[in-house]
DNA sequence: CTGAAAGCGCTAACAG
DNA sequence: CTGTTAGCGCTTTCAG
């Protein structure tokens, strides 16, 4: 049953706890044939230790964490499936653990160090910006992937900074690093395409400004290539998600679309800062007779696998996820063996065209200045 | 820093070890302004209790888990967020646990009851095949949620059985619940719907008969329909998912349906069994020059919110997803209180046609027979 | 309201 | 190779 105890494992066996924990452990010292009846007696019994004893005692384990805000995003499945094999690979153990729209990630990375033992974590998905004080407090490297430039805020002063690698080593001797495609180039690149295509009224479908994340980063991309053109950057071109509904989310996309064609139906582009929230746009789009790319370009951003299934297959920002995570790992193991020191890694984004997108309808009598 | 504990904090406040663990876990025995302080120097040190400690010191804990395998498959992630905010509004925590592939969802749930102390198992995904000696170490309730009914297999006689509500109480006095659509009958459906539409070669991506999952009891539903309406099943319009790929995933239904209809060019509609298989069947039916409906139909299972965004919207199997979720903790916590006996619960799926199936072309020479 | 003390189940020296 | 023993960090009686 359920509170049988190595002790009574030890029991039935005729030895002694130690020598049932050797079995359990493939301890070498322990007589193969002792070892081979105790485990065929856990097994009878059914016995399972409890891990909570087992970490509780244990001084270390070859685990590391990774940690996931918004784990239903498709973009995620594949690192996080390269990220295991690459650890186990090692010879680690990786703890997968979501973590709620509530609670906050640094927190809970805080409590699994402790309980597990973790040598090192990978941050993915969640919030950009963290207060130094308690990322200082985590003792093992961490980093975080495709997150965008992590950035720190003073709780005191309010103060925000982006820290380069010396200043963190430096002043904080934390162990960091943040991998990503640089979000605000690769937005930019996405828009002058479009612009490139001849649309003037772009849109845009992105987070609420009020979450420091990555949506950010890619509508700074967005004004900066408007910008850049000469373009001017409307307001009522600009779809921010509402709260209390999920960001990177197909009816996100969806709502999105249509407030916009509705505060500006000459709009004949739009941005979205996920693939996910793109498949919404384009089912809107259709939904109120436009034709995706002939009235409407749709661009999305990711390269999640749904992208290239979609009909009209999606034009994207791709990232490199399998090389991200490759890096990533390989990076936070250099961090655990102090081979590397922390960095920004800068990963290239590619645009990959595709059949959302297409020239701008021409002759719109109202698309002309 | 890391290795802070509890003695610490009281050293720190001058007050004992319990004093502080009363502050930490809201006893009232404690005076508000001693907690306080206490909370304050625990923020300001940054401690973190080590949860393997409490955990294993603690008698028990209002907590659940959900064991998931293969987390990917959005058709989990509506059933999650419902299960955990029921859960949350009853006072109980949920762990969310993703099962690898190479992982025994029942040894993990065996490990996990004894670490956290839970009250209640969900499993998602997953054999429907078990150890009966195995499930009956499992000494908390737990429900099969949407993985077709469950059946036992005796090690030693190899005999497999679907114990009915009473045996099961019976002769093993287990207590778990399995809750699902009636997956045979559910198939057949669908794929009635497409032979009263005049189609009569009608192709099958499923999950090889090896893994005894769900795809099975689909499959049958699928052959049960064929025979009952006087066509032959014919082997070479059934494709089942090769090892080594993943089962329920867009690749797999956009080989499945290259291989069907290379397998045979008169095919006029095929039944995925999951609607992310469709997805990719649908992206290949489209390269090879078909026209979907017009060509051929396809037709999904679940239900995905995808499914009505994606062009043509998928004519699927929905299954209820949220009242799903909603009886499966609703009876989980009635079975924790003893409120209710372990039971069968089918639920009712839905027919949701959209524009992914059509008529049989008519008139295609070689589909008369 | 607070403190002292007894373990939770296991691992890891240490001594045979 | 095996047994004895001392805790890991915390919660929880039980006294004050």
């Amino acid at each position: 049953m359920s509170d049988t105890t190595i002790r009574d494992i030890a029991k039935q066996c005729g030895v002694s706890v130690s020598t049932v924990s050797r079995a359990l452990n493939n301890h070498p010292d322990i007589r193969p044939d002792t070892k081979e009846m105790i485990m065929k007696v856990i097994k009878e019994t059914g016995f399972v230790p409890n891990d909570s004893a087992r970490y509780l005692k244990r001084s270390e384990a070859n685990s590391i964490a990774l940690l996931v805000k918004g784990i239903t995003n498709p973009f995620f499945s594949t690192m996080i499936r390269v990220m295991e094999d690459m650890a186990h690979n090692r010879g680690f153990m990786t703890i997968l653990r979501h973590v709620r729209d509530e609670e906050d990630e640094v927190t809970v990375a805080q409590a699994l160090i402790k309980e597990r033992r973790l040598k090192g974590i990978v941050f993915l998905g969640g919030k950009f910006v963290h207060d130094q004080n308690v990322l200082d407090q985590l003792d093992v490297p961490f980093i975080f992937s495709t997150i965008g430039n992590v950035v720190s805020v003073d709780e005191n002063t309010g103060e925000i900074q982006e820290i380069g690698p010396e200043g963190r080593q430096g002043r904080h001797k934390i162990r960091y690093a943040n991998i990503a495609v640089d979000d605000v180039e690769a937005s930019c690149r996405a828009v002058e395409y479009l612009i490139s295509l001849g649309h003037k009224k772009i849109g845009i479908i992105t987070e609420g400004l009020d979450c420091p994340s990555v949506g950010q980063l890619r509508l700074r991309g967005y004004k900066k290539a408007l910008e850049e053109h000469g373009l001017s950057c409307e307001e009522r071109l600009i779809f921010e998600a509402r709260e209390g509904i999920e960001h990177y989310s197909m009816p996100n996309g969806y709502n999105g679309a249509r407030t916009l064609l509705q505060a500006d139906p000459d709009m004949t582009a739009v941005f979205c800062i996920s693939d996910v929230l793109a498949v919404g746009a384009c089912r809107a789009i259709t939904e109120m007779g436009r034709a995706i790319p002939a009235d409407i370009s749709v661009i999305g951003y990711d390269g999640i696998e749904l992208g290239s299934y979609y009909n009209p297959r999606l034009t994207t920002i791709q990232q490199p996820v399998e090389q991200i995570a490759e890096k990533t790992i390989a990076m936070l193991f250099d961090m655990m063996e102090n081979k590397a020191k922390p960095q920004n890694l800068i990963m290239p984004a590619e645009l990959v065209i595709r059949d959302s997108t297409g020239p701008a309808p021409a002759g719109h009598p109202s698309s002309q200045d």
